[in-house]
Order: structure tokens, then sequence, then C-alpha cells
DNA sequence: CTGAAAGCGCTTACAG
DNA sequence: CTGAAAGCGCTTACAG
């Protein structure tokens, strides 16, 4: 099956197919111009043949470079998530600077809404040929959706949560799961009580998210006929004082509190309060791992933090549209990121 | 600093300094047949003009093929865990098949010394370039490490546990510290009691494989100051009347036994029997992820695997076995998996 | 020790 | 609608 050291290029189908070099390249890249009847015939002794593209040979000769735009937050917030999917495709971009790929970025405050539509509208007039996004602004962001179909400009979604029709490709989270996984590592360091879902609001976070997360919790529990129970709480407003003052009248009023669930990446705030507190152990745990994390984690303050390598969802991404826009691959519609557990004895490895 | 367009190739750096290309050639390959001066020259402009090759136009114009070999055990063998390196190989052979790469696999027997001879003999006397293996014979090994030195073939170790200074790149596994981490995951299912370490043999694995581990176990509980002690068994023979008999005996004579620990891929054997034992719950912490272990994650049998991504050990050597001997970069020199936990929640998206 | 020229497998104007 | 030719940035004989 493999031809082995014969390597068949675009100069023996020419031959084969007894026409000029131009007219098979006209045909692999289904431009304008050619006869139906000269394309059928160069298609099948394309096929025939077994011709592949030589993607080093393409993209040397080819002249223009392949630039992608990136829309996300400000790394600055969030807690900073953001920057890792950056690094992600930073790194990616590095590693394909030889196929002359460029990184156009695109941030925003998640509170301006108008700056996001500011970004959109920069990004619909801009040369980029593909595009890295999340789908956490339903509604500003059809417009755009809309203009890259239109302009078949590749679009792939990182963070996401849902699969995207007109995506090439979504880079998703199942949350639904994480909360699942959740209450199983709960389970297994007590068998009664109950979790406490404490939802430190972010601007970012859509009931969606936590929803999910917490019916994964609950889905649990119910399967395994669990006795422990849960009960949710939002805080707003999570300066220091306020985490005090209504986490400790919380604890107190509901002593059969032994988990305590934070579904985003604030989870070091609760940590900061479970340190001083005295009183049974509570198990603590969240999303995603940052620095401040650590110290909590050596401590054992926090037990378990649910990961899902936001790097390698930047990385990945870039690599989609580089396999979709220059090695003209087939790309998977969806990709599952792992869940991943970090404790005490493995977050070094990260 | 990024120079952006201007991109400045061999032909600039000629003109320059006032050479052929060849000439530029030579200097950048390092080959013999330069003056010592014409070399300082280009090599001044080179530095001053910031040229970086070009791959695509390099390899595109380069001839002959760069062969890798592999050297590891049938994967017939160790439950078949050398199919996922192996599938790890291939996939990043597959990426870079425009790079001309090619995989010569080398399998043995485990048992078999005198066939590992033969196939290191068979490698020293190949045409390969580079060398990925497995550290885990000591012994025979050494000739084909010496002669690899010579020779300049870069070697990547895979599966590895101690860092080799003669090779390229060794992919770790930390061993002490994955016991640790089993030990943190029994302490949050129980808080006193008796940790099995069960030993079924299996010819690859060595006793400082095994001995680490378990001292990763002591050492977290002693650090701990945890109640739960630990006994060690180890089980030669392992069919299912063995383990039967064996395991019966132990867990009558030891009732505190609340959790057992397997440091091998071999937990489905424990699973199996401990799923038709009546009695309490006995938690079950192992290595490796293989099908036959789904059943038992699903009815929370085995309670959670750690996992080295050994997919991702293949699929890494082979890319820095690339980096090196195609794209002529730097590569580290050891590279630390990390530890992934394994249960009945996320089994599913790894 | 040094250089001129052909070629790697494509793409891109340009001419017909 | 089709083709001949130059060029992408290197490497590789070959000649001197």
């Amino acid at each position: 099956m493999d031809n082995e050291d014969q390597i068949i290029g675009i100069k023996d189908v020419a031959k084969a197919a007894n026409v000029a070099l131009a007219t098979v390249d006209r045909v692999i890249h289904n431009r304008a111009g050619v006869s139906i009847k000269t394309k059928e015939k160069v298609l099948k002794v394309i096929e025939k043949m077994g011709y592949k593209p030589n993607i080093m040979a393409s993209n040397l000769s080819k002249s223009k470079k392949t630039i992608i735009g990136v829309l996300i937050p400000d790394i600055s917030e969030s807690s900073g998530y953001w920057e890792f999917p950056l690094q992600g495709i930073i790194k990616a971009q590095k590693e394909l600077a030889q196929y002359r790929i460029k990184i156009k970025t695109f941030t925003f405050k998640q509170d301006n809404s108008k700056e996001v539509r500011k970004k959109i509208l920069e990004l619909i007039n801009s040369d980029i040929q593909g595009l890295i996004l999340t789908s956490k602004f339903a509604d500003e962001i059809q417009i755009l959706l809309q203009d890259c179909k239109e302009k078949e400009r590749p679009c792939v979604f990182i963070d996401s949560n849902i699969r995207k029709m007109d995506a090439l490709c979504s880079i998703q989270q199942p949350l639904y799961e994480s909360g699942e996984l959740a209450a199983q590592l709960f389970n297994y360091c007590f068998d009664e009580g109950e979790i406490l879902i404490l939802h430190l609001k972010d601007t970012m976070d859509t009931e969606d998210i936590i929803g999910l997360k917490e019916n994964g919790i609950n889905g649990y529990l119910q399967e395994k006929k669990s006795l422990i129970t849960t009960r949710t709480l939002v805080i707003t407003d999570f300066n220091e004082d306020t985490i005090d003052t209504v986490l400790t009248q919380t604890l107190k009023e509901n002593p059969k509190i032994k988990g305590v669930f934070i579904p985003n990446s604030k989870v070091a705030h609760i940590a900061n309060y479970l340190e001083k507190r005295a009183g049974e152990k509570i198990y603590l745990i969240g999303y995603d791992f940052f620095k401040e994390d650590i110290e909590y984690l050596e401590k054992e303050i926090i037990d378990f933090l649910i990961c899902q390598r936001p790097e390698e969802q930047g990385y990945q991404a870039v690599y989609k549209l580089f396999e979709n826009l220059i090695l003209k691959k087939a790309v998977e519609n969806e990709i599952i990121m792992p869940l991943d557990i970090l404790t005490k004895k493995n977050y070094k490895y990260y």
C-alpha cells in the first residue's frame, strides 16, 4: 500500500494526464479555468496514482502568509485565566512560524460590550483567514460568525460548552461530567453530610456553566444513592469581608457541610478563608490551576482542582486552523478536553 | 525585534559576505572545506543579519530520508502496554511524513535476552539516524548506547525512570511521587487501616520501580502522620486460582486492610477478585489504563488509576528526534510526564 | 578552499 | 481554457 520511495509529484500527474503542471495545480486547488473534461481526467489520474501534494514545496512557493485572528478577554481579567490559552496559541504559532502563520490578537474587557462589538467590527474588516474565539458572548458574536461563514473563514471555539454547528471545530469542556467527577471525589472523602456549592460571581460565568456542573454533582449523588446532600450559595460581591461574614454564618447554620465546591477559578479566596477557620476539616474542590492555589494545595486546604488544559486548548486551536488552512486536512468538529485532577501530589508535573 | 516581512535568506547572507551560496551552506552546516577566515566572516554576517534557515526549503532540496529506530518489547506483552507508545510513535510519524521520516521498529520478547541482544546488533548495523528505546534493560543496552554515542545517533528514552546522561532526552515518570499520590488518594478514602501493596510480578518490572512507588506511599503516610499502615505482598504466579487463595487468606488474616495498591498494570486481575468477594468495600488503585479496566472503573471496584500518557510518550519521543535531527533545534534533556488520575467519571475523556 | 548551476515540488504571473 | 517559464530558499554534485 505505501508505495515507499516512489514519491509521485505534480509533474508525474501532469505527464500521465498529458497536461501542463499549471493545469494539475488548478485542479488540485479547485480553481476556475479548467474544462470539466480535463478536470475529470486529471482527477482520475490523481486518484489512480495516489498523488499527495507536498506541503513543503507548496508552502515554499506560495507567497502570502496566513493570519489567524484571536478574540479573547484581556489576560488581566478572570484571574488571568486567558493567559494560558494565549500561551498555547503563541507556542503553536512559534512552532508553525515556518509556515508563515501570524497571530493577530483582539482582546477586550469582559464587562464592556461596546468594546466587544468594536473588536468584532475590526475583525470583520481585517485580513484574517481564520479565527479563534470563545463561546461566551452568544449575542454579540452572531454577526461575526455570519461574516466568517460568508467569507469562508474557519472558526475554532475554545473553552466552549456547546458544539457550534458553523464552527470548524469546538474545543469543549464536559461541564456536567466535571460536576459528576467532583461529586465522586467528595464521596470518597465523606459518606454523608452536605456539599456547599459556592458561586463567587464572575462576569464571565453564565448560569449555564454553573448549572451544568451543579446538575452533574446532583446527578452523581442520586446515581450512587448517596446520603450526601447539596446546598447552593451565591456571593456576588466577594471581597474578603463578605466572604468571611457570609461563610461563617452559613457554616454555622449548616453544620453538616463537609465539602465546598467552587465551580469557577476563584477557589483560592475560599481556601484563604478556610485556612483561618477553626473546626473540622472541610474538603474543597475547585477549577483551574493558578499560582495562588499552590500554597493551598500544599497545605491540603484545596484538596482537588479540576483542570481543562487551557494552554492546550489554545495550542490545539491554532493547529486545527493550520491543518485546515495550510495542510488542507479534514479537522474533527469537536475536541473534548480531558478532566484532569490535580492534588498536592501531582500538580508539580502539570 | 521581529524583522517582520523582511525574511532574509542564504542568498542575502552570501551577497553581504561576498561569497557563494554554497559557501554559506557549508558554514551553516559546519561542513569541511571552508577557510577559517571565510567561515568567521560568514558567521559574523549570519549573526548580524539574524539569518534563520528555512526548514521547508532545506527539507525540500535534501534528498535522503531520516530513519528512526524503535526498540521496544512486543506489543503482545505486558498487557499490551507497548501498543500505546507505538501508536504515539506512528501518529507522530504520520504527522511528519512530509519531512520524510521513517520508523523502523525492533521488537523482542521480554524474557528472551538473546533476542534483545540480536535486535541490538541489528540496530547497530542499521542505517538509523536516531533511536527511541526504553530504559529497562540496563545491562544489554550499554553497548548500544556506546555505539550511538560514537555514531552521534541521538537516543530518546521513553517510560524512563532515571535521567540518562548520554541521551538526547529522557521522558520520565515520577515513580516516587506517584506512590505519594496513591497514598494521598487512599487517605481521602479512609483514615486508618492498612494498604496492601500487591505486586503481581511481571518480567518487565524491576525492583526499582516497585520500590520507589512503595517508598512514595510510605513517605506520604509519614509526612501526614497518618494512622494508615502498609503491607507488601508479592505474587509470582498469578493465575486466577492463586490470586483467589492468597488474597482470601491475606484479607482474612489482616482485616485492617482497606485499600489495595497495584504498582503495575495488572489491576484488573485484582478487581476481578474483589468483585466476587463479599464484605466491606476495599479501595483499589492501580496503574495504566486498559480496556479491561473500564468495567471495573464503572462499578467503582477500581477507584483510581494513575496513568502516564504512554501514547504521548511515544509521540513526544519522535518529535524530539525530529526537532533535533531535522529542525536542528535544542531539545530539553528530560521531560517529566504528568501523573494523571482516572476515575469512573473522567476516563471517557482520556 | 570556492563558486556556478541544476534541482527539490510546488505556485504564480504571463502569454496565448 | 491551457501551457511554458520563473521563482520560493535551500542542497548537491561538479568543476576549478
